[in-house]
DNA sequence: TTAAGATTGCAAAAAATTTGCAATTTAAAC
DNA sequence: GTTTAAATTGCAAATTTTTTGCAATCTTAA
């Protein structure tokens, strides 16, 4: 269970596992796509907004959630931890995220970049934007 | 000079081409690596915080700018139209971006990408986090 | 069960962004 | 060059987003 797994990570760090980290991590496992802060404070509506944002703060720390860029502002969603890890195409037209996994040939790329530089990248993300399969179909309905 | 193509491309869209819109362009190109909001305010310092948003708002309806998330706030940078294509690799320890730009492999894996998908991609950005090479080799220093 | 410390809610402050409007600037027509 | 209509700016105020201090409450480990 993801919640186990939350509950241990949670402890592991040394923090305390109330219900309200508890309940904002519950609502970020149910969204489909990368939620604002501002949607996640709406739907954590019997928690405070403070608490909101400290523990989303608190989660990025230690790794629960990244943020990403989307369309036009910068969304939460759970990280690599809690999900499988994958990346975005956000269309402009209607708004969809496509979620699609990365591919062996990427990753190939990937570790030919940080060779040649010397990064280390502990993360990276991937968005595309532009118009989705229905809408670019439909561009002269 | 880009000066003259920025002149044109803001004529192109409708718009005037005032003292403001110039000197803020002027001081895009002028950064090394992408900038917050913020420091633009900052930096345009001889014109009013409300027409530093509105320009910048309007650059990027017009594609003069694009904004990425890089470490933890979003930045803003010229479009590809006046700097060329690149990503970022972002050094979690130092701050240090690193920008390069995208392999043959990697464009063909985007290409593989939207086919499957039909998506059609008009913008990607790729954000790498980690650390650079002076940072994790100065680990034990 | 208790005590120490972490976390929360609340209220207020600070920071970031947007808006209305009068004054100014721009571009195009004369 | 003037003139004129429309776009843009600066300013002040409003709104929205995020942060902070602190007392009350909750959590954990003993």
């Amino acid at each position: 269970m993801l919640i186990e797994k939350f509950k241990r990570h949670i402890k592991k760090n040394g923090y305390f596992k109330t219900k309200e980290r508890l309940e904002l991590f519950e609502i970020l496992t149910k969204q489909k796509t990368p939620c604002t802060i501002q949607r996640l404070v709406h739907l954590a509506d019997n928690m405070d907004e403070a608490t909101v944002y400290r523990n989303l703060e608190l989660f990025e720390e230690i790794g629960v959630t990244h943020r990403i860029y989307t369309g036009w502002k910068y969304k939460v969603e759970l990280s690599d931890m809690f999900r499988s890890h994958h990346h975005h195409m956000t269309c402009d037209s209607c708004g969809a995220v496509i979620s699609f996994e990365e591919s062996v040939g990427f990753e190939r790329e990937l570790r030919k970049l940080e060779q040649k530089y010397g990064f280390n990248a502990s993360s990276h993300s991937l968005e595309l934007r532009g118009s989705c399969s229905s809408c670019h179909s439909n561009r002269f309905a």
